[in-house]
DNA sequence: ACCGCGATGCCCT
DNA sequence: GGGCATCGCGGTA
């Protein structure tokens, strides 16, 4: 399979959010490949999105990739210990990101266990199973993502999203999760996931 | 099952 | 110095 193209990233962040789910998420490692599922996703509209690290023009060293060309990573750091993995849309000059929240082990899943907990699939508790990418932070420990894949061209072959099954999904639309602070964006239903789907952050 | 809390480092004021 | 786009633990039931 062969990655997205720029133009599928230069649209605003509702719109790539919802398309980006059901796609397969691919990151290779020294020639092993992990691949996941997207099945929730979350869109920050930019500068008028009080959510946004870009909110208001707001342009410093750590949100610069949000203003450069789509499909680019823009990975950060929550809470000290966990990234966040955001794909940036809109042309240049736009600063606005899908974040992704959750995914479905596809591929790779023994790698994706040892990253997660250190040992085997087979070997999993089936809590462990249900919590290997079902969350953000989670979700970037299993494919290794970090602050060094910030500014990350998502059109080439290391990391990169692919094209899923193209089959109709149940998508919900919901608040967004962790952002109390927004004032009146806290309550803009710009998340989005499968419907009943077990890898779902938050139901 | 749900709830509360602490971890931990970087960013920006 | 304050506050995170989070997670996993240990408590109670």
């Amino acid at each position: 399979m062969k990655a997205l193209g720029r133009e599928f990233y230069n649209r605003d962040s509702v719109i790539v959010a919802q398309e980006l789910l059901g796609k397969i998420l691919v990151h290779e490692i020294n020639g092993q490949k992990i691949s996941v599922k997207i099945v929730e996703a979350e869109a920050y509209m930019g500068t008028f999105d009080r959510a946004a690290h870009s909110f208001g023009g707001r342009r410093t060293p750590r949100v610069e990739v949000m203003y450069g060309r789509p499909g680019f990573a823009y990975v950060f750091l929550v809470y000290g210990m966990y990234h966040c993995f955001n794909i940036v849309t809109r042309e240049e000059g736009i600063p606005q990101a899908v974040l992704i929240r959750a995914a479905e082990p596809v591929g790779g899943l023994d790698l994706i266990a040892q990253n997660r907990f250190k040992k085997s699939y087979h070997l999993l508790r089936k809590s462990q199973v249900k919590n290997l990418t079902n969350g953000p932070g989670k979700l970037c420990r299993a494919l290794l993502i970090d602050k060094s894949l910030n500014g990350e061209d998502l059109c080439s072959n290391k990391l990169y999203v692919e094209e899923g099954d193209n089959e109709k999904l149940p998508i919900v639309a919901s608040k967004r999760i962790g952002i109390d602070y927004a004032g009146e964006a806290k309550d803009y239903l710009w998340r989005f996931y499968i419907d009943n789907h077990e890898y779902v952050s938050v139901k």
